[in-house]
DNA sequence: GGGCTCACG
DNA sequence: ACGTACGTGAGCCCG
């Protein structure tokens, strides 16, 4: 039998140090905790225990302390974000069923220690898991110490036995106590022998064993003069460290081995594996969710009905027009839909619809529901709608997504699928969601398992409802949520839908053009390295650059030399496989992301469908995916090509409309710095205008090299700058970029203000928010990390700005969709990036859609700057934008 | 699957 | 003394 008994402060330690999460996306308050788990779960797969438990310390003083007040005292305390991930894994550590072990009085170490002699005393194998080298006295025969250690993010583990121990350093193992006596141990303030180090305690230690020995007769020891003077006059010391180093093995605690033996893991353990979004671990644990009833409440009661007959449904339809509202949810091939409707008091109707059951027309059915007499919620109604359109039918009467909703309240949860919701709003789990993925349901074929949660899943959404509409009016967002955000789930449904066209010839032409020239670049690169090597592998090419022909490297990376752009233009000079390496580098990103990409996604119609998504970043942009279309180049010629080969139906254009300095100007509008405002008004160029401010000069005298670092400064002040960070952008010394700086607060002083205003009031507040009240939590604050703090600051300083800027394209998306509906035009949006709209009409139509465009994005908010947009248009996406 | 690199605003 | 700009997504390498 065999007993694995971990350290938990040591490991939790370890996962926390060695893995360092900069985001703050992933669990910034769990990945400890994470870690942790990932270890356990390695460890019992090396070991494959019978029993399992873990010892912790409390911050109760022991036994050691009360005896010498010095003990410890200069430890670090624990940070902030580690310890209160400690409680939190102890709750998990309860719901898995892995009993723990703390007593007060005691650490970690002494009921290890304790935890050990009992194994032996009954017969079993001890494995100690620790990162702590304190541990290694506990080693015998029967008991070995596992040593953890976490480099870059890696976890090693070492075994070490009586042999392994005793081959590394030469005596038996209970004499680490005798090594350390000498030695001391600075981290624990343990002293030691004055003088007497690592080297020399070790060869005392193996040649005389113990502090007992060597002092019985002391004359007899053999050593330097020097040092025998120093073991003379620190006996006193050393007996004092020893027992200071002494692990306890009789601790008075309740242990038997055989209660440690492994158990399957408790109830509890899912829905907080879920809360933890710990979603990777939950298989690897083996956890499954506890069926639990899905009713809001314990006395709200709804009929489930399977609604075959047409009759049935019809007047179902009319029970559904009269009320406030309906929650429904559909399966991703529109075969089922699930309509919960409120009845009356606590009672309601849930109805269940599928294509395969229902006897009347079916087509008709859905057309009757998604019209606008019908007031519906759903989840993720963008999808839903883009659905509904593919398949003909009205989107009509959309009255609140729920993930929508809670993406708002929270922007930087993750995720927002129905379970996590459920669970972080009304701490109950639902059943396993199997229709949730859209291919899950055809996948699994499994018709009986989605019907069963569909029901559920739509109840969860009707709870939901109520309470994040709340919510979302307690903070301040129901104006954004209205006018923004769920007006756009429609504009986005029909731009996915109605795609782009591209241009595939060329675009393949385009591709093996590439496909050349890299092809040649890759040669030259070999010839000149001198052998062939994968050019795509940044170590490999690190190793040739760095390595074999010795040039000087720079930035280091986690895993080795850094070889992107910044570093290799710096090389450019020193050898001429470095252009070719650069020149490569262009084109592989064109050919495998662009050219290969693009055709990858391309739809048999010609035309590329992105999928944008509104509920991903922090800041209440949208992202795009599948593929991704606000990353198409721009910044190079060559790159700027695959714009070339986005290009509209026949006989049509496309035209596209951009904001002129949206982010600048907002800061202008929102700091109220009269300087800064003067420059947009005067209608200038805004980044000479601050050039001719900052130094001193008429603009007409702003030379190329002051408007470029001008224009440094103004990005920077965006992002919540740090001088260090300009100096590296712009190539001058860390004082010079200061300097900038000064000079540019000096110059609009009101953006200083502004920007210690909001980091003041977010500090106070805990979150910032934009000019439509959209918020981003900001805990980062509150760290004791000061890069995380810093990070959070930055934060505070470009979410408002950035946020306000989505939050402003969001109402223009709206605001055009809808004006070039009420027009009559046969002009459409098919993409926006961010500051940028893109629409294909017929070209007739051409000059008043530009002029549209750009009267609707100026004028969808007043501000104290005037907000500009330009619009052109041409025979592809490169020619639109002038 | 995480890390690196690089495309965009 | 820290280590260094905000927000994204995709392709490739490598363990």
């Amino acid at each position: 039998m065999k007993l694995m008994v971990i350290d938990g402060n040591s490991i939790i330690n370890r996962a926390y140090y060695g893995i360092r999460p900069l985001s703050t996306r992933d669990g910034l308050y769990t990945h400890a905790i994470f870690g942790f788990l990932t270890t356990l779960l390695r460890l019992e797969g090396e070991e494959s225990p019978d029993a399992v438990c873990v010892a912790f310390d409390l911050h109760a003083p022991t036994f050691r302390h009360q005896a010498d007040e010095t003990y410890k005292a200069t430890r670090k305390p624990m940070p902030e974000e580690l310890r209160m991930q400690v409680p939190v894994l102890k709750d998990v550590l309860d719901a898995l069923n892995i009993p723990r072990y703390e007593l007060e009085g005691w650490e970690a170490d002494d009921l290890i220690g304790t935890i050990s002699r009992r194994c032996e005393a009954a017969g079993w194998e001890c494995v100690v898991v620790t990162g702590d080298k304190d541990s290694l006295q506990l080693i015998t025969e029967r008991t070995k110490v596992k040593l953890v250690s976490t480099r870059m993010g890696q976890t090693t583990t070492k075994d070490m036995t009586e042999e392994a121990f005793r081959e590394q350093y030469g005596f038996a193992p209970i004499h680490m106590i005798d090594l350390k006596a000498l030695m001391g141990d600075a981290s624990d303030n343990i002293p030691g022998v004055p003088g007497i180090g690592e080297k020399t305690a070790m060869d005392l230690i193996q040649r005389y064993e113990s502090v007992e020995a060597l002092y019985a007769n002391l004359e007899a020891v053999e050593a330097k003069p020097a040092a025998l003077k120093k073991l003379q006059a620190g006996e006193e010391n050393a007996r004092h460290s020893y027992w200071l180093a002494t692990i306890a093995t009789d601790v008075p605690l309740p242990f038997e081995p055989e209660e440690n033996r492994l158990q399957k893991p408790g109830q509890a353990a899912y829905p907080l594996f879920l809360q933890l979004e710990f979603t990777k671990l939950i298989e690897k644990f083996g956890l499954t969710a506890a069926e639990a009833p899905p009713a809001k409440q314990s006395d709200f009661t709804v009929t489930v009905r399977c609604v075959t007959a047409p009759d049935e449904a019809s007047e179902l339809l009319t029970l559904w027009r009269s009320a406030d509202h309906v929650s429904l949810l559909a399966l991703a091939d529109l075969s089922g839909v699930s309509v919960v409707c409120e009845t009356g008091e606590n009672t309601g109707v849930t109805a269940e619809l599928f294509f395969e059951k229902y006897q009347g027309d079916w087509n008709a059915l859905l057309k009757a529901l998604f019209s606008a007499d019908i007031r519906k919620v759903s989840h993720n109604v963008k999808d839903l709608m883009r659905l509904l359109l593919e398949n003909g039918l009205p989107t009509d009467g959309f009255v609140f997504d729920t993930a929508l909703a809670a993406y708002l309240l929270d922007a930087t949860a993750g995720s927002y699928d129905l379970s996590r919701l459920f669970v972080a709003y009304f701490n109950t789990e639902l059943p396993k969601p199997l229709f949730q993925d859209r291919d899950a349901f055809s996948l699994l074929g499994d018709t009986a398992a989605a019907e069963a949660s569909l029901d559920s899943y739509a109840a969860a959404v009707d709870a939901l409802y109520e309470m994040l509409a709340k919510k979302l009016q307690m903070q301040g967002m129901e104006e954004l949520y209205q006018t923004a955000e769920l007006p756009l789930c429609r504009v986005l449904a029909e731009m996915e839908v109605a795609g782009c066209r591209v241009d595939a010839r060329a675009l393949t032409d385009f591709g093996e053009d590439l496909a050349g020239r890299s092809a040649v670049l890759e040669t030259k690169v070999w010839d000149l390295a001198g052998e062939r090597f994968n050019l795509n592998s940044p170590k490999q090419l690190g190793e040739i650059l760095f390595g074999k022909l010795g040039l000087p490297h720079g930035k280091k990376t986690k895993t080795g030399w850094s070889t992107n752009v910044d570093v290799l233009e710096k090389l450019r000079y020193e050898a001429p496989i470095v252009d070719a390496v650069l020149e490569y580098r262009q084109y592989a990103k064109l050919k495998s992301t662009y050219a290969d990409g693009l055709l990858k996604a391309l739809c048999p119609d010609g035309r590329v469908r992105t999928s944008f998504q509104m509920t991903v970043t922090a800041t209440g942009r949208l992202s795009s995916t599948e593929p991704n279309l606000q990353n198409i180049p721009t910044r190079t010629d060559l790159g700027s090509e695959i714009r070339r080969m986005f290009v509209p139906e026949e006989g049509c254009v496309l035209v596209d409309a951009d904001y002129s300095q949206i982010e600048l100007r907002l800061l202008a509008h929102i700091s109220g710095d009269d300087a800064m405002r003067a420059a947009f008004t005067s209608g200038q160029d805004i980044h000479t205008a601050t050039a001719a401010q900052v130094f001193h000069v008429a603009p007409d005298e702003v030379t190329h090299e002051m408007r470029r670092r001008a224009k440094a400064v103004n990005f920077g002040i965006v992002y919540g700058i740090s001088a260090f960070s300009l100096s590296q952008d712009i190539g001058v010394s860390v004082a010079e970029a200061k300097d900038y700086m000064e000079a540019y607060f000096a110059t609009f002083p009101d953006v200083r203000r502004y920007m210690d205003a909001v980091v003041e009031k977010a500090r106070e507040t805990g979150f910032v928010e934009t000019m439509l009240h959209r918020r981003r939590e900001l805990p980062e604050l509150k760290s004791s990390n000061f890069n995380l703090r810093s990070f959070g600051e930055r934060v505070a300083l470009n979410m408002p700005i950035q946020g306000t800027a989505a939050d402003v394209m969001k109402l223009a998306m709206v605001a055009v969709r809808n004006r070039l509906q009420k027009e009559k035009m046969a002009a459409h949006l098919v993409l926006q990036v961010h500051d940028e709209l893109i629409v294909e009409c017929p070209e007739g139509e051409a000059e008043k859609a530009a002029k549209l465009l750009a009267e609707e994005m100026e004028h969808v908010v007043s501000l104290s700057v005037p907000l500009t947009a330009q619009a052109h248009w041409g025979k592809n996406w490169l020619e639109a934008k002038e």
